[in-house]
DNA sequence: AGGACACACATTGTATACAATCAAGCGTAC
DNA sequence: GTACGCTTGATTGTATACAATGTGTGTCCT
């Protein structure tokens, strides 16, 4: 029961490091099973029934549904508790239209901007090497390992724009759309045209190429945003069906 | 002691209302001060001395200072307290560069796409008639309640194009602009070239002339993170001669 | 003088008791 | 039969006591 987080106080290279006290251990346990739909959509979750299956008392409860609340996971129902958060198919559209304003942005600056400076670069070069590795030589990996690998690739371009706040803000919004990516690289050759779409964005910013960039990244950005589509859309078709 | 806050349950066009408790009051309360620097660049906040400035216990202290540290407005000093964060020159650029990505994307979306609702037309209508009566009536408001204006007019906009999402990125980015926004429309001369280009970013939009009203938007956040930029350097070149 | 150790203090983390609030269900009056 | 109000239970809001943790400081030994 001690040395239950073996990942505390890992630093990142933000510089932030996690922080070992039991809301954070049940902020990131509840998001896990949030993401990974553990709860059915609209789930109710009270503080005290979440103190039973953590053996912990109201305090830390209380503040892990505070920032799951911020976060948008949960969302609070005056009195009657909180609920999970279900995401429409509106919702999910409009995280992906932020992730465009913010990567287009983004690829703009970077094909626009001076010279990485050496960390950036080095970053950018290994991200060449992971993604012409997965065009060429691995076929199928899982699609959770994909979508970390997807997420960690626009992540890295963030970051290497140098610009703290926007990457702060784009990851709340991979957080969200983790599960969604999975949905998107279980479609069959969505990992080849990802892979292909991830180097056309490397070289049009090696080459200086702003347009270029912008519109391979939207390009990539919208491929995933429509596989999400269809694949919810046909989910929901598939639930009406079953139900007449 | 009982009606303090007469802005509870007050309702939003978002659909949310505030709640009335003491952590939520504890958190405008504080927000209000940082941002109109009450407090100097990191003064340390700690519970215990909040608890008594607000005479109140920890439970409500602690549960405003997280969300204020989720906020940006504090960071946390592990075993150390908490301090008001300082804005650096970096950092304001980033958040306007943060704006730029999120804006330029809702302007050019909102010249792409169609019609607006009725609501929204009416929105859009409005400012139009403020800030034509702002360029030939009332010269000289003052700096708070143009800087006001100016983030409801950029508001506005976002709401329009129908990403509450994206409204509400834009919106935490805002109210850690507030003061610097009041620095710009202390600039002589900044009220009339504002309302000048917000006219003209009205203009563009309807005209479905995206790129048009790209460069309206950009030319208008520019102006103003140029002005904050000399604004801020010269605060601190005086304050730095003063030393010497 | 310098370093290591220990102890005290400041600060947050956690548990628990009690207060306040609100929704829902039930009964009663009209 | 309907509407109003009361009671009750569920749930969050607040206060407080105690535990854990890390920082700084003073002292003692070398």
């Amino acid at each position: 029961m001690k040395q239950k987080n073996s990942k505390v106080n890992q630093k990142d290279r933000t510089g932030e490091r996690e922080p070992s006290n039991l809301s954070s251990s049940i902020v990131a346990t509840l998001k896990e099973r949030i993401i990974h739909w553990h709860y059915p959509p609209e789930h109710r979750l009270t503080e005290a029934e979440l103190c039973e299956t953590f053996n912990v008392s109201r305090s830390p409860v209380r503040e892990a549904l505070r920032v799951l609340a911020s976060d948008g996971f949960v969302k609070k129902l005056p009195n009657r508790g909180y609920a999970v958060r279900q995401y429409n198919i509106g919702e999910i559209e409009e995280l992906y239209d932020v992730r465009l304003a913010l990567e287009l942005y983004t690829v703009e600056h970077l094909a626009t901007g001076g010279p990485l400076d050496k960390h950036d670069k080095e970053d950018m070069d290994k991200l060449k090497r992971t993604w012409t590795g997965l065009l060429n030589g691995s076929p199928n990996k899982k699609a959770e390992e994909l979508a970390r690998l997807d997420t960690l690739f626009h992540e890295t371009i963030a970051r290497a724009a140098g610009n703290k706040t926007l990457l702060r803000h784009l990851r709340s919004i991979n957080e969200r759309l983790m599960l969604f990516r999975m949905i998107d690289f279980d479609k069959k050759d969505r990992a080849e045209s990802t892979c292909r779409q991830h180097l056309e964005i490397l070289k049009r910013i090696a080459a200086k190429d702003a347009s270029g960039a912008r519109a391979a990244m939207q390009l990539n950005i919208e491929e995933g945003r429509n596989n999400v589509h269809t694949a919810i859309k046909d989910a929901l078709a598939r639930a009406y069906s079953m139900k007449h």
